[in-house]
DNA sequence: TATTTGACGAACAGAGCTGTATACTAAACT
DNA sequence: AGTTTAGTATACAGCTCTGTTCGTCAAATA
């Protein structure tokens, strides 16, 4: 070890990218265990031996587990890119948008129904903040499928909630795999049940409050 | 050991019952564990320890876990008696008896939500014989709550599924605690969506409807 | 060419669980 | 009073995983 006050200059061009590489394996073989036998039964040893790494190989480079569940998310989502639902908004009426949202993101949970399978049923073994990552999302998501017909009071508060449920891979999984429904089928469901929570009396939520029109919702 | 025609009368009048007295602390040492830590962490080892008992009569008195696993859930069911959806199919109108029978299951379950969280939660790792019972035990609630008001075709089929969802103990957490819409909005969702879905065209199922496919780019 | 360093291989000590086997104890039984 | 047996205590051998340390190798680098 140099304790020189210029420790040595040392680029590492090409030597950075093998590093990269072996990083990039680690995430990879996570990634692939995780979408397979779950987070929760995916060992330090099983990613090593996943890799073709050594276990200290991993825990260098990453010694925080919530480090590689993020970097793993984030590689994983980036190879099969989920429906922009920034676009959702633009549809004006509630039921045309549920339909159209609900039809593409319901295709996207169909064709990656095995892989996220294990993702969701082990929820609750991955470290905190993963789970908020994948709850933040599936907020923001219900809530671009409701923005601007949210009511200012409990109406409001209904709907969004309603809409979370619906965008909730459990809630396809449910509707349209356990239950039979199908892609279509669940949609259906949903934009059934959004457009009849939409005029749903002022009193019947969980309080009392009166409704009016408008409001914002924004992305988190 | 004896090998005469008859081996010994022996009758275990007050050893029957000791041996049974031993039988239920370890069921109730597993349902107390499988209801808080959850059936996927419960060991053997950690049953014998709970129950004040050594593994080897835990392996004596259950070879088979299945059926330890089966005698748990009789055993706290028992216990914690559900809602009798028996009687639920004698209120006539739809949204009478999903009003009622939603109250009342909804109740239960957050009577008990924290001990079938784990449950739930850990279904898969329970052995197939159990988690078919669940799965049948709500099916036929579901079945209960619309009993009489399913048509022959696509659209009874359709509205069933919508029951049984609504009965799962998953989809009453989300609505009534994930996204806070509290037991009586989360039943009167339910109720909502019943008659929504009672009066759906009976083409809107698992027909036909194209679907624009993915727009690519991520969300948040 | 000499240096740096990422990755390997091997080992350590520890933890927990599994299933099986043994001999012993004490209480319930006939 | 003698027999039966549920439960104990203890041990074995096996498996997988954890986190850490240390010496070695080979390739990228200045």
């Amino acid at each position: 070890m140099r304790i020189t006050k210029q420790p040595r200059a040392y680029r590492m061009r090409q030597r950075a990218e093998l590093v990269e590489q072996t990083r990039q394996r680690i995430t990879e073989a996570t990634a692939r265990l995780h979408t397979t036998i779950g987070p929760a039964a995916t060992s330090i040893s099983g990613i090593a031996e996943e890799a073709g790494v050594t276990r200290v190989t991993v825990y260098r480079h990453f010694p925080d587990l919530d480090v590689l569940f993020q970097a793993c998310r984030a590689h994983w989502r980036e190879q099969h890119p989920p429906p922009d639902a920034r676009a959702w908004p633009a549809i004006p009426g509630l039921a045309d948008r549920a339909r159209h949202a609900l039809t593409e993101l319901y295709g996207w949970y169909r064709e990656h129904a095995e892989s996220l399978y294990p993702i969701y049923r082990d929820m609750t073994s991955m470290p905190r903040s993963s789970q908020d990552e994948i709850r933040a999302t599936n907020a923001w998501l219900g809530d671009q499928l409701v923005d601007g017909h949210t009511p200012k009071g409990d109406a409001g508060r209904r709907l969004r909630a309603v809409a979370r449920h619906l965008v909730d891979y459990p809630t396809w999984r449910s509707l349209a795999i356990e239950h039979d429904l199908g892609d279509d089928g669940a949609a259906n469901v949903g934009v059934r049940l959004l457009t009849a929570m939409s005029s749903v009396p002022p009193d019947e939520g969980r309080g009392r409050r009166a409704s009016s029109r408008r409001s914002a919702a924004g992305g988190p």
